[in-house]
DNA sequence: CATGAATGAGTCTTCATTCAT
DNA sequence: CATGAATGAAGACTCATTCAT
């Protein structure tokens, strides 16, 4: 019985995390008993307290792990590259975005956020601060995206970047709320109409600015 | 205590249902406790059930109970003068609409929102089906604005109302949610960036302005 | 609003321990409620106080309220007539008391009646008293019933009259409770198996003995 | 306090059964708290849930854990020995079950057989099914004993040993509630009185004795 | 006198957490 | 390290009882 590994220890935690983050989506971080997290992660209730102190500490051990990868390359500056196909660029990654929202485990994934959202808010600790630099580094990077395509002329120069970046996520974060209450809605139809409205700006409105 | 009046009577129930939503958003349904409740409400555990046959009811009592006026007005068909200066309407209730996520108690609202939309979802029975059915009733309401204003030239024919429509109301529901994490938010200006997409589609709007 | 009569309160009392025995029957003293009792007595449950001082003294008052009138019949001496035909008198009396059994509320009366039993030997005060005695007083009856029987030669000298009129008084409880199991049982013949083996003894006695 | 053995486990849940039994016979199946209970048995509240389901299942589980050894004797068929001395063996085990009447903790049965009976009558479902099953085969029991004795002749061919049983069982019933509500009756004495009546039927009988 | 709304103590039951094995 | 039996602190809910109307 010599040491367990480091990397197993490692895995089981991740294992513990992974059976939280299905019961809190499935039934609520309050509603959620150890026992069932226990079960559904293959171990006895008691195991658990080996790698998180009590359940609130699993539920923070939860926080980060269900962020979408695609929020990462919203937050990784864009590519050099990028300039010349700004808004291309832009758009691929939209609709990438929002085509996420189609896959079927999406609902376990904003259930999970919403959740942590209302626990984050609630607490307005440290919890909800790291939410707020998420949401912002994210804003950020579409933000950034959008001042490239400006800059290349792609998007009018009267409009204003960190705005309708803002704009743009709270338009994503919404349909996730609203596709969580109905799936049959058809998001990718919605950014459709909303990325048709973004390029039109530009030849009307250096004029009339 | 005999004989109370049934004006008196629904004045208490609702006096349960205004401290059951005041725990429900500070606390999470879950963990709000019916004492709690009861005594921000000024009666004893007991009383409650005189009202309501379980904390769930009760919590399902709330629901209804925080739906914003707003979005009544929404709801309603637009009035038969509005067809004049339909974008005008248009926009003057989209900023009033989002002007009320400036007032202190929309957390308040927003978080017993989310609540019981994570609710329903998880429950998925008549709790959700009214969502749904309240969330589409407000779109429609945004289509209908959204098409007068079209047959009226003022917003350009290739657009799709109801996608136009979903995504707004998207964009309303995330920014309700991204005020929360971060209440610093500017959301009127979000808005005001969208609102000045809106017409620069149309190719017949440059002349005019 | 004149002073209610005392025959009218009289009255109402006695409606209310008819409401109680009906509950007490059919769901056991404990788990029966005042509310319960007071609807089916037609009062709110407030009013049941101004006649009994609580619930225990409400069961109190439902004890005697449902003894047999046969009983009454047995703890009776037995009329001067009766001597010429002890045995028929008897068998008759008996026969009487047992076809009771078949009556459609007879399992109300033994439930009831198990009940209090229950309760005053777990209880073991007064009430216990009262019972043990209402018991003693019926088979004293029954026993000088067939102490007239021996005297006229109707039943053999070497029997003793209070031992079989305490076997034949548990005979008759023991019915009443198997009855209750088992409603189809014909308690009746096995009443006439018994009394057929009664005045057997008498000619063959006297001379063995 | 892991893997604790199969028999220790059995061993766990049969002493919460005594001790239920102990309390539901003190105070009844209502009035006894799980707490109380609990303490009886040495645990905590919670731990009496690990092998119960809730309180009525526990009452359940006490229902056959008190039925005396002698009925099964009864219930057996009786060994094929028996036959020479039918009535001699009827009548010793006869005594031998009367006597156990007179035993210190035979109120505790008959407290907790009368209140399953209460509770199985009120339920009505397979709970009374299996009563009125045990009852039948004690009287089954009670029978056979009695045909074998009346196919030697000890007994009168016109008895209906099928009703002398049932009428000797619900004696035998009688006896334990009215012992109950008066510890003094001597049912030794009673029992002896009935045991005298029967071969009493016997023509053949005065000419034997 | 009756009403029935309100009280609040008391129960069952759950579940996070501990710790002997 | 894992187990899972046990703990015990809550919390939802009930209901006998009170008392203002």
């Amino acid at each position: 019985m010599a040491k367990v590994s480091d990397a197993h220890l490692a895995a089981r935690r991740r294992s513990i995390v992974m059976a939280a983050c299905s019961v809190f989506s499935r039934k609520g971080v309050e509603s959620a008993t150890m026992a069932e997290i226990a079960a559904e992660a293959g171990l006895s209730p008691g195991a658990i307290y080996r790698y998180f102190e009590n359940k609130e500490e699993l539920a923070k051990g939860c926080m980060g792990e269900n962020a979408h990868e695609l929020e990462q390359q919203w937050q990784h500056a864009p590519g050099p590259a990028a300039a010349a196909d700004a808004m291309g660029e832009f758009s691929r990654l939209s609709r990438l975005t929002f085509s996420n929202l189609n896959e079927p485990d999406e609902a376990f994934h904003s259930l999970l956020m919403l959740e942590q959202i209302l626990i984050g808010v609630r607490e307005g600790g440290t919890r909800l601060a790291e939410m707020r630099d998420g949401f912002a580094l994210t804003r950020d990077g579409i933000c950034q995206r959008l001042e490239i395509a400006r800059q290349a002329g792609q998007l009018p120069r009267g409009m204003k970047p960190a705005f309708v970046a803002a704009a743009l996520f709270s338009f994503y974060m919404g349909a996730r709320v609203c596709k969580l209450v109905d799936p049959e809605l058809d998001t990718d139809g919605q950014l459709d109409q909303i990325m048709a409205l973004l390029p039109a700006i530009t030849p009307a409105q250096p004029a009339t600015v």
